[in-house]
RNA sequence: GGGCGGUUAGCUCAGUUGGCUAGAGCGUUUCUUUGACGUAGAAGAGGUCAUAGGUUCGAAUCCUAUACCGCCCACCA
């Protein structure tokens, strides 16, 4: 393949993708070889929705995913990274309704079962896609083994598990207050519920007493929802409160209602907020439900689960949403003379993370599980530090998270899902049994018959199993190495993996957790449809490369912090990928015309090659220490500068005069091994267009450290101090002129005059005898260089030269007053106080040249 | 109400146990058809590290308080 001029990753990545994915190279090792004793590591990637298209937290997920896989596997390590998909059991049931409503049907047009099939087979038909995008992101994951989340061994172990939690009676049904979202027909647990805060009233009603006092004829409550005054059963006072003493076990006339409700004291009523009286509703209030149970209180339902209030609401407000109910209520209470006043109060309302609509709290029959047994032993875990958390302070987030544990309802009421291995007796609906043959509506069982739960599982249910499901096949793979993630996900996911696994595997999921924040516009705001802000993945891709996009993203990016999305580094990193391919381009061509190596590794060029090796050791093994620590935008950062900065402007420069063939190829060959987990596809379209490499890329080992003559390896940063400073004076002399550079007494220069001439682009680098000496001198300490500059320029840049005596003045100045001070040459080290005495001497030496100098001109 | 994070160059952000002149990319200024790359080369400019105290020989970094921005959790009706 010849290299053209520019890299157009278009052109390339398809392919590189195909050649990986038939090579097997994404497999475990163990797999294609028994014997293979290397460590494993492991990645399981959360699984994107089967039915969905990724966006561009997808897109930081797979970078950082598969940095970690493809530098482990470059490692050597027997690498195992898992892709899944998920079932989206809500997500995807959502967009399914949506697509019946367009057709003008409902869920209850079909049968369970058929509506299941439907939705498979749409699942089925959209699934490729997803997939298709995880390659354009260049994950080397191991498709053999992807895992749909309704795969027979996830319902298997699913229901395996249930069974467990059910014989050790964690598993309780329940009818208690849910979360329920009257538009989508369904439950949700706690965490799904988005808490937006908003501006309300606080309405003051007040309630007749049956019996009035000499000293009270009305109690006066203070409501948001005035409503759910229809299914009162009681009005909460504080015991301590004086102003309700004497009222407390009395009853109360309910307005609109016939009924005689009675005055509790609970711990609940707080004195001092509102008018210390609170109505009791423990049919649509979390509160008054606890209330309700502490005190034995009946449980009135006037919202229905269609949101609209019920027949026990009473006729005239029956059929009402809650909204037009709200109206009539404080119309009629203001009819007879209720109300006392209303203030505007700001307060959280839960909403449908889907739809917005308002959550209303139901009482419901529910499988609930006990979650207490299981976060005990997650915190006891997690406080053992036996999970390493990046970033550190999510370890206690998460235990303060569990420690305030609330049970959990996995019923969901969406055909799309995990039906529930659970049975009810048709003739006592008390009876329930844990049974797997989910496939028959009605079984029989000890002679009775019992009914399928219509329910599925709440998807977190399965997803959190995930881990030890995934790596079933390999046990050496379990716990799996790091789970990388989303921060959002701590509480949903992570926290719920960490305490499955340890109940179903009596172990850890995984060693360590990896979280990164969001990825948010460019201007730091979150990306949403609404918005117009979201940026696809696949279009940024398409325009600037895979590669691009991956370094782009992962661009100073530090765990657990959401930050904006920026362009111009994934332009940057573009330009990155084409600076790579033309440093190989200019390679290829110097093994083209010289295939014989020349005189390596002695000599003048020897000084640029020990230094390049030196850079080389150096990246290498700061990478490793960054990877440890998954400091991936330092990473990044340093790859670039190797590439850019060291190899490409000083290194390579200097060997378009050497070209010392089999140097070139071989630090080429280790930078590209590198650089490859950060910028898989154009180092592997670099690796296979070069003439001399073998084998895939992503197959190779990681470079081993050069030897390196260290003092060879400083003498060339000398010189590229001193070419820089003859640059910055060519430019900045008066007509950018280009002049001889002078020498005497001066090793370094005499031995590299044909490179410093080179790179400079000096007429000439003469040298010269010590009284011959003139013309503009460097400031450059142990050096004896002069450029030799006509006398009347040398005089207009005295400015220039008195400038910088006076800036020199200044440092020496800092350093002295730092040795003049005695605690600091007795506190600070020694090597510390030693490297300042040594600057200043140094810089003496040089002032008072630079003095003379001025002297001279 | 509780908890967490942020505030560093025009923009987006790095800066690990305190240490010499605080870095990167983009943008910006000047110069350059050099044996690869103009998606380039070279040289620059640009910062009272939010504020106020404190600890220290030494603070962007540690401590305390304040301000502003953002996120998460929680039942204040």
């Amino acid at each position: 393949m010849k290299f053209s001029k520019a890299y157009e990753p278009n052109e390339y990545e398809t392919d590189i993708y195909a050649l990986w994915e038939q090579s097997g190279a994404f497999s475990r090792k163990s797999e294609k070889n028994p014997k293979d004793k290397s460590d494993p590591y492991t990645i399981v990637m959360p699984p994107p929705n089967a039915n969905g298209n990724l966006h561009i937290g997808h897109g930081l997920t797979i970078a950082l995913e598969d940095i970690l896989t493809r530098y482990h596997r470059l490692r050597g390590e027997d690498t195992w990274y898992i892709p899944g998909a998920d079932h989206a059991g809500f997500e995807t049931w959502v967009v399914y309704e949506r697509k019946l409503e367009a057709e003008g049907k409902t869920r209850f047009d079909y049968t369970r079962d058929e509506l299941y099939q439907q939705v498979w087979d749409f699942v089925h038909e959209q699934r490729g896609n997803m997939e298709l995008q995880l390659r354009a992101l260049g994950a080397s994951c191991d498709w053999n083994n992807l895992v749909f989340a309704l795969d027979q061994k996830v319902v298997d172990t699913v229901y395996d598990t249930f069974g467990k939690f059910w014989k050790r009676g964690l598993i309780y049904r329940g009818k208690k207050l849910v979360n329920f979202c009257t538009k989508h027909q369904t439950a949700f647990a706690d965490i799904e519920v988005t808490h937006k805060e908003e501006k309300g009233k606080l309405w003051k009603i007040a309630y007749p007493l049956a019996e009035p006092t000499d000293s009270m004829t009305e109690i006066v409550i203070a409501t948001t929802r005035p409503e759910t005054l229809l299914g009162d059963t009681a009005v909460a006072v504080n015991e301590e409160d004086p102003r309700y003493k004497d009222v407390i076990g009395k009853k109360i006339k309910l307005p609109l209602t016939n009924r005689e409700i009675p005055i509790i004291a609970d711990e609940h009523a707080d004195m001092n907020y509102g008018t210390g009286a609170v109505k009791i509703t423990p049919a649509h209030d979390q509160n008054d439900y606890e209330v309700g149970q502490r005190h034995d209180l009946k449980m009135i339902t006037v919202i229905g689960f269609d949101g609209k209030m019920t027949e026990e609401a009473g006729e005239k407000y029956a059929g009402l949403t809650t909204k037009e109910c709200r109206k009539a209520v404080l119309n009629d209470l203001e009819e007879l003379g209720l109300r006392r006043g209303e203030e505007d109060i700001v307060h959280e309302v839960g909403h449908c993370y889907k739809c917005d609509t308002v959550i209303e709290p139901l009482l419901k029959e529910q499988w609930f599980v006990d979650m207490e047994p299981l976060a005990k032993k997650a915190i006891e875990t997690l406080k053992a530090g036996k999970i390493k958390f990046h970033p550190a302070n999510k370890q206690k987030v998460l235990i303060n998270y569990l420690e305030n544990l609330k049970d959990w309802n996995i019923s969901r009421q969406i055909p799309w899902g995990i039906p529930i291995p659970a049975f009810q007796n048709v003739d006592d609906p008390t009876d329930w049994i844990y049974d797997t043959r989910v496939n028959e509506p009605e079984i029989v069982s000890d002679g009775k018959t019992y009914r399928r739960d219509p329910d599925t599982f709440d998807t977190w249910f399965s997803s959190s199993q995930w881990p030890y499901i995934t790596t079933s096949d390999s046990d050496k793979h379990f716990p799996t190495s790091v789970m990388e993630t989303g921060a959002d996900l701590l509480f949903q996911w992570v926290g719920r993996m960490i305490m499955m696994s340890l109940f179903v595997k009596d172990d850890i999921p995984f060693k360590e957790v990896y979280m990164h924040g969001m990825v948010l516009d460019e201007h730091g705001q979150k990306m949403s449809k609404s918005k117009g802000n979201v940026i696809n993945p696949i279009e940024t891709v398409s325009k600037y490369g895979s590669d691009a996009l991956r370094l782009g993203l992962i661009a100073s990016r530090s765990a657990g912090v959401n930050q904006a999305f920026s362009v111009s580094k994934v332009i940057a990193s573009r330009n990155l990928c084409n600076k790579l391919w033309n440093v190989s381009r200019l390679i290829q061509n110097i093994v083209d015309e010289n295939p014989e190596n020349e005189n390596n590794g002695d000599g003048n060029k020897a000084l640029g090659e020990n230094w390049i090796r030196r850079e080389i050791n150096r990246t290498n093994k700061e990478l490793v220490k960054l990877m440890k620590n998954y400091r991936f935008a330092e990473a990044g950062d340093m790859l670039y500068d190797l590439v850019w900065n060291k190899y490409a402007d000083w290194f390579l420069e200097s060997e378009k005069l050497w070209k010392s063939t089999d140097l070139l190829k071989d630090t080429l060959e280790k930078v590209l091994i590198m650089l490859h987990p950060f910028a898989p596809f154009v180092t592997e379209t670099i690796w296979q267009a070069l003439s001399w490499t073998e084998g895939l890329l992503i197959n190779q080992k990681w470079p081993e450290l050069y030897k390196v003559d260290e003092e060879r390896a400083k003498n060339f940063d000398e010189i590229i101090e001193i070419v820089t400073n003859v640059r910055s004076h060519f430019q900045s002399l008066p007509g950018s002129g280009l002049y001889p550079i002078a020498f005497h007494d001066d090793q370094l220069m005499y031995e590299n005059q044909l490179l410093i001439q080179h790179l400079t682009k000096a007429p000439s680098v003469p040298q010269i005898k010590v009284e011959e000496a003139k013309g503009l001198r460097l400031a450059i300490p142990g050096h004896n260089i002069y450029l030799q500059i006509p006398e009347d320029i040398h005089k207009k840049y005295k400015a220039n030269l008195e400038d910088r005596i006076l800036k020199l003045g200044q440092e020496i100045n800092t350093l002295e007053a730092r040795l003049r001070n005695p605690k600091y040459v007795e506190k600070a080290p020694k090597e510390l106080v030693e490297e300042t005495r040594n600057s200043l001497e140094e810089k003496n030496g040089l002032i008072a040249k630079m003095k003379a100098e001025l002297e001279l001109v």
